[in-house]
DNA sequence: AACTATTTATAAGA
DNA sequence: TTCTTATAAATAGTT
């Protein structure tokens, strides 16, 4: 592909041949990757450069060790393979199959694989498992609101509170001679007065109601 | 390259994942070989298939042998030289860690972990996840009842021109000195004749023609 | 298994 | 080396 056909024979130019071995190469694993991943296949590659530089390409979910057991076990014809096969611990092979089963269970829950679900039974199995976990997250949302719902009312509850207590502390400064003549005090909550000071609100987290009070004496600046 | 492009993803369906395995698998092999030979490289590629079918290349004047060995001596610094046994550690690491990896997602989405989503945005992720796939499940379900429609539909047709042409034969088993007067005859569907005979009817499937009788003789119950 | 409209890879040039 | 571009090649969807 390019400008130009080229003869499938050994490029002679040292130049030429190293750009196109470059070029070549990662078009190799480039395409190695392509069918891994679109068709699910198990592939390695080995590339040894003509100076001897490796490069080389292992699919997702695969080994170099496990694809040369799973070669020689293939290609040979089971008597010298039998001594591969038993050496590879049994935990491997579990694991093998404990990932492969959770692989499917969760494409069955993804619904990649749903032309293998054929028939009516196991699509409504599906769907009805779906409903419920749709069921669960849904109440868990409901729950997480609610709690947000509460924590919200209370702090304006607690701003409310602030608020009414501010509006009689301002009427006391501007007639405080009369101040035996007017409504009961209200009482400020009991920490109330550090909420003048912005700067410290940078520690409140959610449902911190109050500010701490790095200084009780800002009580004297009223 | 195509008609269309395709999404870096497993294909689904295991017909078009098959053809395109073998495809993408001729193609990758003659990549491989026109590498070796324009650049002169030692290369090997091994690819099994979903269904672990093996294929592989490797390139002239190179074995596999020698390139495991040289892989093994390039990619491991260690001087000994026993591949297998050095990864197999890792490999049992790598298959748990993806098998506890599977294992996260799954509960995820059976809504098994719910408590450990605790954020608005995750729960509406997972959320619109499940609402998808119940999408795409309801869909291949509607696939499979219309599917279901059709057939039985055609069944219905197939019965009623049965019944038709029985009405026919009736009348003329009733009056069948008349049978010249008649209005043209009916002529029989192709298949009609053998329904007399229910010990032919094993082969028939899901499209099955004609219900058995068990009692050819009802007829003359008319 | 062939066909072809398209996409992709890449040879040559800058 | 990297970018561009004309062209060859691969291949996705179709028949």
């Amino acid at each position: 592909m390019g400008r130009g056909k080229v003869e499938m024979k050994r490029i002679d130019n040292d130049a030429s041949r190293g750009v196109t071995f470059s070029k070549l190469r990662a078009g190799l694993l480039k395409k190695a990757h392509e069918l891994a991943v679109l068709c699910d296949a198990h592939l390695g590659v080995i590339v040894f450069s003509s100076n001897g530089k490796l490069f080389d390409y292992c699919s997702p979910h695969t080994s170099w060790s496990e694809l040369i057991q799973r070669y020689e076990s293939s290609s040979t014809s089971s008597s010298t393979s039998d001594i591969q096969l038993q050496q590879i611990p049994a935990e491997i092979e579990r694991l093998r199959q404990e990932r492969d089963h959770l692989e499917a269970s969760l494409r069955r829950l993804t619904g990649e694989d749903l032309s293998s679900l054929a028939t009516d039974e196991e699509l409504d199995d599906l769907e009805q498992q779906l409903q419920s976990v749709l069921g669960k997250v849904r109440q868990r949302e409901d729950e997480l609101l609610t709690e947000q719902l509460d924590e919200t009312r209370q702090k304006v509850q607690i701003l409310e509170d602030q608020n009414s207590f501010l509006r009689h502390m301002m009427n006391e400064d501007m007639q405080p001679q009369h101040a035996a003549l007017e409504a009961p005090a209200v009482m400020a909550p009991p920490t109330l007065f550090g909420g003048f000071f912005p700067e410290e609100e940078a520690a409140l987290t959610s449902l911190q109601l109050w500010p701490e009070l790095t200084q009780p004496s800002s009580l004297h600046d009223y």
